[in-house]
RNA sequence: GGGGUCGUGGGCCAGUCUGGUCUACGCUGCGCGGCUUGGGCCCGCGCGGACGUGGGUUCAAAUCCCACCGACCCCA
C-alpha cells in the first residue's frame, strides 16, 4: 500500500477542535450557519443522508424490540407541559412558547414530548393487556440555549428520536431501559465510536425522572458529549397523568414508565468529530451515504472504455447492495480525490489505462489514506473484507484515545493535575452535591457526570475530593 | 451569566485607523469555449456587491457615533 501526503485542508484537531470543526461542517456541506437566527442551522443533504442512517439504525433497534412510530403534536399546551411539577420546573427557562389569541391558551414547542404523549397514554391504557405499550417518534424539540449554541453540538433545535413506554411493573421498567442500553450500545458500535455509560447524580437528573442514564462519548479536545439518555419514570408522571390500568387481580395501579433520547444530531457531531482527520470527513461503511465512489482516469483515446469499466464496476457492487457513485464527471481525477475524501467516502476505486490493460483495480482507503491495486476478480470479496477492516480500525482507535484519556484519581491533587491535563477522572466519590460542586471549581469546570456502569467499578478508597466515605466510583469530565 | 473579536460578490479577504482618490482590490467560485486528465491543470471570454440591519453625524459614510441582529473565541 500506498501511503498519500498531499496537502492537509484543515487543522490538526486535537490542538483546535473548534476551527477544525467550524471548517469541517461548511466545507463538507454538512450545515450551512447563514440563516441567521441564533441556535438554528440548515442540514445540507450530506448531513442528512448521514444522519438518515444513524436514525435507521436506532430505528431498527427499537422496531426489533416491539416499538412503533408514532407522530404527535409539534405543540404541548401549557398546562400539560405544567402537569408535573419537576419537569417544568426544570423546561420553563428554555422553553419557546406561541401566545395564545384571546382566550386561548399559551402552546409550548416541544422541548421533550412527556407531556404529549402521556395525556393520550392515559386515554389508551386501560387494562394490563394494554401493556407494554411502546411507541417512539423520530423530530426536532426546540430548546431556548442560553449559552453559546454550536451546529449539531447544542442547537435551539435538534433532531432525536424520543421512545415512551408504559409497563405495568417496575421490574418490567427497569428492564426496558436496560434493553435502551443495549440498542445504544449496538448502533454506536456499528458508528465506530467510544463511549462510557453513566448513572447520573440525584441532582442531574432529567427532569420528573427517578432514575437516569447518559452515554457520553469523547470528543477531540478531551471533552465529553452526552448522545443518548434513558430514563426510569417511576410513576411520577402516571400520577398526574392519571395513566392507570385495571391489572389481573382486578385492583387499579398506576403505570411504570421509561423515556428513551437518542440524539441524532449530536451522534453525528460524534461520528464527525471522533473520525474525521486533517484531511476532512471520515465516515465508517455503514453510515457513509456513499460507500464506494469510481473515479475514471482518462487517457485520450480510451475514454469510453475506461468510463464503461467503471459503470461495469458500479454495477457489480450495486449487487452488494452498496451506495456507490461513479464519478464521471468533468472534474480533473486529483480534484475528485480531494472532494471525495473531504466528503469521507470510505473506499475509492480507480480506473485508468493501466487497471484496463492490466485486468486490475486501484482502491483506495480513506481511513488509512493508503491506495493498493487488486485482481479485477477480487473486486467483490476484497471490499467485504475491507468494509468491515475500517469499522474495525476506526472502533479501535477511538477506543484507544479514550481509554488513554481516563485515568484514576486518589486525591484533590492528583484530580486537579488530571484536569490540567485534559484527561477524563475515574474516583470514588461521596456521592454530595457540595462536593461536586467543589469539585468544578477547583479543576475550572469538570463535572461529576455519574457512576459509570458499563464497566464493573469497584470502589477502592474514600472519596478523592472530601475524604469521607465513597458510595460509588464516578466518570469526572469537562462537557459540551 | 461575564468578557473579547468580527460582519465588504457564494467562500476567503484588501480598503476602515486618517471620511472625498471606491464606478470597491485580489484569490476562489460560478457560466461558456478551447486544451488537458495517474493527487486541487492551463488559456480566453463572461457572471456575481443594497459594504449585516436600522438610525445618527457630515457638503460627503464601506470608513465616524448609537442601537439591534448574527457569527466566532475565552472565562464562570
Amino acid at each position: 500500500m500506498v501511503l498519500l501526503q498531499p496537502e492537509k485542508a484543515f487543522p490538526d484537531k486535537e490542538k483546535n477542535f473548534s476551527e477544525w470543526y467550524s471548517l469541517i461542517l461548511e466545507r463538507a456541506e454538512l450545515v450551512d450557519i447563514r440563516y441567521n437566527v441564533k441556535g438554528f442551522v440548515v442540514y445540507r443533504p450530506n448531513l442528512m443522508r448521514l444522519i438518515n442512517l444513524i436514525r435507521d439504525e436506532l430505528e431498527r433497534g427499537l422496531t426489533e424490540t416491539g416499538h412503533q412510530p408514532v407522530l404527535f403534536p409539534l405543540v404541548i399546551p401549557m398546562s400539560y407541559l405544567r402537569k408535573e411539577e419537576e419537569h417544568i420546573t426544570g423546561f420553563e427557562a428554555e422553553v419557546f412558547k406561541i401566545r395564545g389569541e384571546e382566550g386561548e391558551e399559551d402552546l409550548a414547542l416541544r422541548p421533550t414530548s412527556e407531556t404529549a404523549f402521556y395525556p393520550m397514554y392515559s386515554l389508551w391504557i386501560h387494562s394490563y393487556r394494554d401493556l407494554p405499550l411502546k411507541l417512539f417518534q423520530t423530530v426536532t424539540v426546540y430548546r431556548k440555549e442560553t449559552k453559546a449554541t454550536r451546529p449539531l453540538i447544542r442547537g435551539r433545535e435538534f433532531l432525536w428520536i424520543e421512545a415512551h413506554d408504559a409497563f405495568s411493573s417496575k421490574d418490567d421498567a427497569l428492564k426496558q431501559v436496560s434493553e435502551d442500553i443495549r440498542i445504544t450500545k449496538n448502533a454506536l458500535e456499528k458508528f465506530g465510536l467510544a463511549f462510557i455509560v453513566v448513572e447520573r447524580e440525584e441532582w442531574d437528573k432529567f427532569p420528573g425522572a427517578e432514575k437516569t442514564f447518559a452515554f457520553d462519548c469523547i470528543m477531540p479536545e478531551g471533552k465529553v458529549l452526552q448522545i443518548a439518555t434513558t430514563h426510569y419514570l417511576g410513576t411520577k408522571f402516571s400520577i398526574p397523568f392519571e395513566i392507570i390500568f385495571l391489572d389481573k387481580d382486578g385492583s387499579k395501579k398506576y403505570v411504570h414508565q421509561t423515556c428513551f433520547g437518542p440524539g441524532l444530531s449530536r451522534m453525528a457531531a460524534a461520528v464527525i468529530s471522533t473520525h474525521g482527520d486533517e484531511y476532512g470527513l471520515v465516515l465508517p461503511f455503514d453510515v457513509a451515504p456513499i460507500q464506494v465512489v469510481i473515479v475514471p482516469i482518462p487517457k485520450e483515446g480510451f475514454e469510453n472504455r475506461i468510463v464503461e469499466k467503471c459503470f461495469e464496476v458500479g454495477e457489480r457492487l450495486k449487487r452488494l447492495n452498496l451506495r456507490v457513485k461513479v464519478d464521471d464527471s468533468e472534474d480533473r481525477p486529483g480534484s475528485k480525490f480531494y472532494k471525495w475524501e473531504l466528503y469521507g467516502v470510505p473506499v475509492r476505486v480507480e480506473v485508468g489505462v493501466k487497471e484496463l490493460e492490466e485486468n486490475k483495480l486501484t482502491l483506495f482507503r480513506r481511513d488509512l489514506r493508503k491506495r493498493w491495486t487488486i485482481e479485477d476478480s477480487f473486486l467483490e470479496q476484497e471490499i467485504m473484507y475491507v468494509k468491515d477492516d475500517i469499522l474495525s480500525f476506526l472502533r479501535s482507535r477511538a477506543y484507544e484515545r479514550l481509554e488513554s484519556a481516563l485515568v484514576r484519581v486518589n486525591c484533590r491533587e492528583e484530580g486537579i493535575e488530571a484536569s490540567k491535563n485534559g484527561k477524563i477522572i475515574l474516583m470514588n466519590f461521596c456521592g454530595q452535591k457540595e462536593c461536586s460542586e467543589k469539585i468544578k471549581e477547583d479543576t475550572g469546570g469538570y463535572e461529576v457526570r455519574g457512576r459509570r456502569v458499563d464497566v464493573e467499578e469497584k470502589v477502592w478508597g474514600p472519596c478523592a475530593w472530601c475524604g469521607r466515605t465513597a458510595e460509588k466510583v464516578v466518570v469526572v469530565a469537562k462537557s459540551f
